[in-house]
DNA sequence: AGTTTACTTTGCAAAGC
DNA sequence: GCTTTAAAAAGTAAACT
């Protein structure tokens, strides 16, 4: 019957910005408090607010990467919250500019215990090696996610651009164990 | 063309210079680890069809050389732990596991996880267990198996804790220290997997 | 013995070595 | 490849109580 009993958690976004206009990075790190910045160390400003709870990385070219956040809406809430702070120090920054969602990571439960073992015995596209990690790696080239199965039943689905490639990428995942047994 | 000619020398001898300081490198591993001659020469060959697919570049000969036996001594079941390789070539284990899965995929080498099985002689001998809790050590693991309390765990923790229970069990008890020493896992390790095993299968004990 | 903290894996962008 | 960010999964490790 329709189980529609995939209730995928997303648990990070990572999003990028671009302002289209070069920012002065010691200027913000001056004006701006929760903030590092080593540029021998990395080349990015890192600001971590507390709203969405996120970290936002901000770069001399304009361009801006930011982490950290659950949902589509808290991510781009982030960024604008990000920009709205950089211009109380460099006015000039355009009111339009484009964000993209990079990567989604999701989890859920298939509420079954994974043999991993057989599932990589005969699961195509796996990868599973216990001594390093317990978890099995599963590549979809439908969705283009990966996955990360346990022997809980736990999963995890990463590599999505949108909410709905992960909770496909899950769904997919859940059908092809159960078209070889593995359930 | 002459300098053609002696570019392709230059290079040839180079590629011989390289081959020959892999395989010595290899044996002075394999030395190490006390590796029969068998995994040196599938070693070897994983080596040569390695350097054939020109899948060096970019690595490391030493790094290469590591994975070459890591994945030669599964395919032969004389397992040996990344650890265990990483400490004698002086490669990272991170760049060893890398490595391994990169041959793996490239070469369509396909190995089974290690087993915890395979685990059980060597260390047995070297903790001076009898067959008899060897026997006793390889049932557990089967069993436990079965019941899917292997997925995920780390093959040398559930065989340290399977001859930790049949140690007791058949009165040749060894500390959870010696099994952890000669697992090269820790004692907090072997105390989780023999509490999950114990608790999960019916062996008819209680620590 | 048990607890806490930290690291392993996956995916991704950013600028530069 | 690396550097930095974030977060989940579950196992293991090192350091403490």
């Amino acid at each position: 019957m329709g189980e529609n009993d995939l209730e995928i958690e997303i648990e990070n976004i990572v999003a990028s910005a671009t302002l289209g206009r070069p920012i002065d990075l010691s200027k913000i790190s001056k004006a701006l408090k929760s903030v590092n910045f080593n540029r021998k160390q990395f080349p990015g400003l890192v600001y971590k607010l507390d709203k969405p709870k996120t970290a936002a990385l901000i770069f001399g070219s304009g361009k801006l990467v930011c982490t950290g956040a659950k949902s589509v809406e808290d991510s781009i809430k982030a960024i604008k919250t990000t920009v709205n702070k950089i211009r109380e120090v460099d006015p000039d920054i355009p009111e339009d500019y484009e964000i993209k969602i990079q990567n989604i990571v999701a989890s859920a439960n298939l509420s079954k215990p994974l043999n991993l073992d057989e599932i990589a015995m005969t699961l195509e596209n796996t990868e599973y090696e216990p001594e390093q990690f317990p978890g099995l790696v599963y590549r979809l080239d439908k969705p283009k996610v990966v996955l990360l199965l346990f022997g809980s039943g736990k999963v995890v689905c990463t590599g999505a651009r949108d909410p709905k490639d992960a909770k496909l990428g899950v769904k997919k995942t859940k059908e092809r164990l159960k078209e070889l047994n593995l359930i | 063309r002459l300098r053609k000619w002696q570019r392709k020398i230059r290079i040839s001898g180079a590629t011989e210079r390289n081959l020959a300081f892999a395989l010595s490198e290899l044996d002075r591993i394999a030395s190490r680890l006390n590796l029969p001659r068998t995994v040196r020469e599938t070693a070897s060959v994983i080596y040569r069809d390695a350097v054939k697919k020109k899948l060096i570049r970019g690595r490391s000969i030493e790094e290469v050389v590591a994975a070459a036996l890591y994945a030669a001594c599964r395919k032969c079941n004389v397992p040996r732990t990344l650890d265990e390789i990483a400490e004698v070539s002086g490669v990272k284990k991170k760049g060893v596991g890398r490595t391994y899965r990169f041959l793996a995929r490239k070469l369509n080498i396909r190995l089974p996880p290690t087993s915890p099985i395979d685990y059980v002689p060597r260390f047995a001998s070297e903790l001076g267990l009898s067959g008899k809790v060897q026997s006793k050590a390889i049932e557990i693991i089967k069993k436990a198996m079965k019941k899917g309390l292997t997925s995920g765990r780390g093959p040398t923790g559930v065989a340290a804790a399977a001859l930790y229970i049949a140690s007791v069990l058949l009165r040749e008890r060894r500390t959870q220290r010696e099994i952890a020493e000669v697992a090269g896992i820790t004692e907090v390790t072997i105390r989780n997997r023999y509490r999950e095993l114990t608790s999960k299968l019916n062996l008819g004990v209680t620590f």
